[in-house]
DNA sequence: TGCTGGCACTCGCGTGGCGGGAGTGCCAGC
DNA sequence: GCTGGCACTCCCGCCACGCGAGTGCCAGCA
């Protein structure tokens, strides 16, 4: 073994032990623990090294090593493998989703189980809607001049909106008008929907026209220009255990969490369903959450994916363990919903 | 004024300072900061007294007192009144809740004023279908042999189910279906529903029958005798201001706030859009929250309720003041889903 | 009878000094 | 290039101490 390879065995191994006993580790307990084959005081060697190349760090003299946020990096990128699921997990996977009546309900229990599994804080978003096709859009006719429209897609969502018209419509206009937008976008994506949906008020009777165009108006506003994309947030509570992770308050932690723009910017970017992404600590772009690792996965069929989950915690994180929890919820997300039972 | 009465400016006096100053308050400050016209040695008779009655406490022998949970209650039934809102807090009110499109942002923009307004923890509920009357009720035909059924309710809910049926219908049927179902179902509470739909089948042709049978047999268990009531959360990153009030952690109170079902029984209790509701410390049912006090109400027009909201923080909170927070966002989230443009 | 000033007492808290121990860096030897 | 030994550093827990806030009680006064 060269001196390159063992000095990545002992950052293994004090990564290792740091997640573990949550202490700084020394070179002697180093040395008992592993068989590193060679002695603490070669091992100080290598971590005098290590350090001063960045990947572990002292909190105080005497005290032992602690890995950096370019630590966990090189471990996460080198040195983790992946851990299989072992029966009680792949079991409580199936049996916690199985049941399910619908999307909210599939990820809500999603969720749940995911903060559960990895003991961390999970998110889930919703499928996206810009990547859904419409299996039916239903027209509503509250009052005279009131409409709702109600859109469902091949992924389960139902989202609504309620369209004030300029005169009053007739209930057989309004069936006019449902036919008219189901026939031309039905089993159509979502982002093609604006050129589809352009031409549609022209192409219409003039008695229909004035509506379609207010209507189409308010459907390309509300769900295509600005998708309202959802999350789900669950196992918060996983933030106190170990509270020395984070440095004096799991304040701004908790406030990141409540902006769910953030959490959706940190899933949006991590959306192939086959590669876990890992942000460490200071990689993370925003400030609060500084402290924290955040792995994400997309979900989906294939490599198209559908919308993305994962979960956050501090970096010092079981993240071989948390990886293959992450990948293995998303998988059987991807398969739930890409089946059409998401739709239930 | 007479010993009682002293006795009771003396408790009021000292959970006034309590709340401001977070500090056990003594006999002294408080002679110096609220005119009672008497000495510091005077008032330390009323405190022993107050302390007998156990309405106050000490941390430990030489400190100043602490209110106890009594002592609070005996403040909110006797000597806290409500505070009228400054303008600015009209103003953010207003502002904060008009340009919402649907239920959701209404509910979620609620959730955050409330937060913020008393900087606590704040709880949201949905309107309840159990109080809700059908707007309308769509049949969508998902697949030869599944339908979708969306509830669309007066206060805006829009719920969904999927039927899977024991066999194929038409379109033709599916549009007869919708027909029978609205005219039973339209305008009529949620509660009546199961009378009425009961005799749906039976009344319905031969054809209609079977799929009749099922369809409102989910509808009635999905809606009716399991209906799923929601909740917003939000503010919960409040909960670490004054982290000293929480005896060594915040984790059972976020815990309690994952299990909806908790908050859900909080808020349910007080349904009445007149009165306030305030439980306090160890007067919580819910063993997590007992360091914590709970201030709802209900949300509706008249006397009747369609939802809760409240807010959750530290027993030393400021419940004046709260509690008008919490009536004045009731009383203007009643309005607006009263007026019909919940449905929006 | 009830309020007040005075006084002794209690006790938490912050400070500072003091070992013990874990862990390191360095060096000489193999 | 690895190893054992050794001196050194520094955190942490412990204890003693003094300060000060706050109390309870008591005697005197209106």
């Amino acid at each position: 073994m060269s001196l390159e390879e063992r000095k990545l065995e002992v950052l293994r191994a004090i990564v290792e032990d740091y997640i573990s006993t949550e202490e700084p580790v020394g070179s002697k307990a180093l040395a008992e623990r592993h068989h590193l084959g060679v002695s603490p005081a070669t091992i100080r060697n290598d971590m005098a090294l290590l350090e001063e190349e960045g990947y572990i760090a002292q909190p105080h003299t005497s005290a032992g090593r602690v890995p950096t946020d370019k630590g966990y990096r090189l471990f996460v990128d080198r040195l983790a493998a992946m851990k299989p699921l072992s029966a009680a997990e792949r079991r409580a996977i199936v049996s916690f989703l199985e049941g399910a009546v619908d999307l909210d309900e599939i990820l809500h229990r999603t969720v749940r189980l995911l903060a559960q599994l990895t003991r961390q804080v999970a998110v889930v978003q919703y499928p996206s809607l810009a990547r859904s096709t419409v299996r039916h859009l239903e027209v509503v006719h509250l009052a005279p001049t009131r409409l709702m429209v109600v859109l469902i897609t091949d992924t389960g969502r139902v989202e609504q909106r309620v369209v004030e018209l300029p005169a009053v419509v007739s209930d057989d206009l309004v069936a006019e008008l449902r036919t008219a937008l189901n026939s031309a976008l039905r089993e159509r994506r979502l982002t093609d929907a604006p050129d589809i949906v352009t031409g549609l008020p022209d192409a219409a009777g003039p008695e229909l026209r004035p509506v379609l165009t207010t209507l189409t108006g308010v459907l390309l506003e509300a769900l295509v220009e600005r998708p309202e994309e959802r999350v789900v947030l669950g196992g918060t509570a996983n933030l106190t255990r170990s509270a020395l992770d984070f440095p004096g308050t799991i304040r701004p932690v908790l406030e990141a969490l409540e902006e769910h723009v953030v959490l959706l910017r940190l899933i949006g970017e991590a959306q192939s369903p086959s590669r876990v992404l890992v942000r460490i600590g200071e990689e993370n772009p925003y400030e609060g959450l500084r402290s924290t690792s955040v792995v994400t996965v997309g979900y989906g069929q294939g490599d198209t994916a559908l919308g993305g989950l994962g979960v956050l915690g501090p970096t010092r994180m079981d993240y071989a363990g948390t990886m293959s929890s992450v990948a293995a919820v998303a998988r059987y997300i991807g398969q739930i919903l890409g089946t059409g039972t998401g739709s239930r």
